[in-house]
DNA sequence: GCTTAATCGAGACGGTACGTCCCGTCTTAGT
DNA sequence: ACTAAGACGGGACGTACCGTCTCGATTAAGC
């Protein structure tokens, strides 16, 4: 079974409101969700855990920290994990969306710079390296990040590499599973080792494995 | 900073007796450590971590089933991470040494191809895989495993490179680090999102990064 | 200061809708209030208690109960104990009025047998050892009690037995209010401390303290 | 089944450390019990209930208070009741002794003076009825009290007043377990009720119960 | 053989966070 | 206007571990 992915998604609208679950059945009558406490929450959590780290995230913590009650992040939110990938879902469809269009060897490196980018400058960054740490210690969070994250980002880009091809723009010698692998986790595995991401890796990276061997 | 690096360790003796703290001074008289206690304590943690979990993975849970006293635990180690790391160096050191000697660009990849049955096959590749995340959640953890696990194996990594290298085995595009981590990268990054590693990505790794381009 | 109070009230009509807070004037327009929701609401109030006891006695189960909404209650009701109130009210005028017209021994020693019964067989017997209890436990229960239930009932039972006493049919020793104290106490503490009512005690207390000593 | 009681207890020695279970079993190692900590929650306990009644009583209050921490409480004290009953045993052994030795009419009435005047003016007091109350609400109490308590105490002053039944002293009408109920039922319930305990009440109820009716 | 001191098991201690329940207030839609 | 529904800020519940501590019992070197 294969359900990583990374990065991307359609620049369009895909979930303005990222509900962990499905949708809330719509309740007839009643009050409707307080939207300044969903966004309170989500900023508090992101905050705490640029600031603080991970230790630092306790629902407690969130909760003081968003002046919300605690039972009102139990509600809408399964885990301080489900709130996090609300954040990292919003955040990388904003900035790091999976190119569309025609797409050209150029357009696969930016995307891949870009991902760089997002790893080691952007906060959200730090919640999806978090992410993928929290998905080792805990099956739950696995099954969530992949569902939610890896696998439609995985999608995208797969179908992204699968359009390069036909267009005759690159000739990887590894499916395409393996390419985005090959390509995406050194940049990922520098991140996690705290060293920062060479600058020519990237470039260095399409060429040898998306370019055409001479011979 | 650079400080990442993942496997080998001449295979000679290194640390028979991985004390996480210097060495207890010298006992002047009194029990010595009980050398017992010590491995129940190793493998307790070992057998958590795989049976359950990081997150079963207590102080408290270590202790009781090593069949041991909590203060126990913390005479000899300053937090759980290190008694993993115990048991990580004393592991891969065993079974998965970087090869010394003349390299060839078969060594290498054999030693690649071991580190990927390591990190999929092997527990002591889920105790990695937890040092890693945990790493990201802790800054001690981080620190502690940079200097006792990943820096001693990337300059035992770095050196073999270098040999090969002189003896015209191989010729990378990337500096000597970062080929490490293009090689390794995608390695961890299968394991890390539960993929399998695919059967040829360290032969087309290896084929790709490492041998020299025709043209 | 003297408070207590404990049986009785004329078998007229007294109070058929006791709304606990005044009364909501006259209702201008709208809806006027809902005579079947404030019914659920003291059967519910009562059958949790009885079936569940007092520890389970939330508003949040009597609205649950009641299939009412929280909010229906709190308009009606300041607290759990008025509805208790209520209905302890409304059951014991009807099932435990204080004897009016002329008293005889025999008539006093009947209410007091009634009053023995409704406190260990009859269900509003439970909501009224609750309030004592939780009178003890919170002054504003014990204020409400006092003004609503015992004092009411005290001045019934104190004019019963001047009128006793001025028709010569008893001769009690104590002034009034020790009086009924010294008879219904007994019952009451048996109650309490869940030991039955023996048979024989109310004649004797009334036999001991009520009757002339011959001498 | 009678299981209720209220006062006294021989005057030696019976239980100088109430654990709530009987022993824990003497551990053969480890700490033992901190005594301090055992009478700050006791004391916390006693003053918060009588400083701002049952109802600010809770559980985490008495470890602030204390100086405790939660699971130091729980540790040794299944219920916030168990903590009250601790301290009253204690402090009823202490205070309200029920006369050993040859008893006389007068030595029962000036205990029955000394459990009016423990009902209304001691801060134990308060607490004997928070318990009777707290029973009224959870059965569990009720047993523990019962058991702990009432029954105890209704041993010796059952045996009392069959020692001075033997002694001639006093004739009473009622069997003992009635007697008592009449004795002191009122007491409690004017205690119950806010009222004043009357000055005559004690003296009267013994005159008109326990001494023989001349005819 | 006796002293001395470090280790061991056990586990109590002051804490923090967990996830749940209910409080009493409020807002919304429907009748 | 009143209802049912239910979200909200708050706070206590009882549990699990944290890391520190203290207690005897054991053990082995040095006297």
């Amino acid at each position: 079974m294969r359900l990583d992915n990374v990065v991307g998604s359609l620049p369009g609208k895909v979930s303005r409101m990222p509900e962990s679950s499905s949708q809330p059945s719509r309740p007839r009558s009643g009050s409707r969700r307080d939207e300044a406490a969903r966004l309170a929450v989500l900023h508090a959590a992101d905050d705490l855990l640029v600031e603080h780290g991970f230790g630092a995230l306790t629902i407690e913590a969130i909760a003081r920290r968003a002046g919300v009650a605690k039972q009102t992040i139990y509600r809408w939110w399964p885990s301080k994990v489900e709130i996090l990938l609300d954040t990292l879902i919003e955040d990388s469809d904003k900035r790091l969306p999976v190119p569309a269009g025609k797409p050209t060897a150029e357009s696969i490196r930016d995307y891949l710079r870009g991902f760089a980018r997002f790893l080691t400058g952007d906060p959200a960054g730090k919640v999806l390296l978090a992410l993928i740490a929290q998905a080792q210690h805990d099956p739950g969070t696995a099954e969530s990040f992949h569902q939610r994250y890896l696998r439609p980002r995985r999608d995208q880009e797969r179908d992204l590499l699968a359009r390069a091809v036909d267009a005759g723009e690159i000739s990887p010698r590894l499916d395409p599973d393996a390419t985005i692998d090959a390509l995406v986790g050194p940049l990922v595995y520098c991140a996690l080792t705290g060293a920062g991401i060479p600058g020519d890796l990237v470039d260095t990276l399409v060429e040898d494995l998306l370019m055409p061997r001479p011979r």
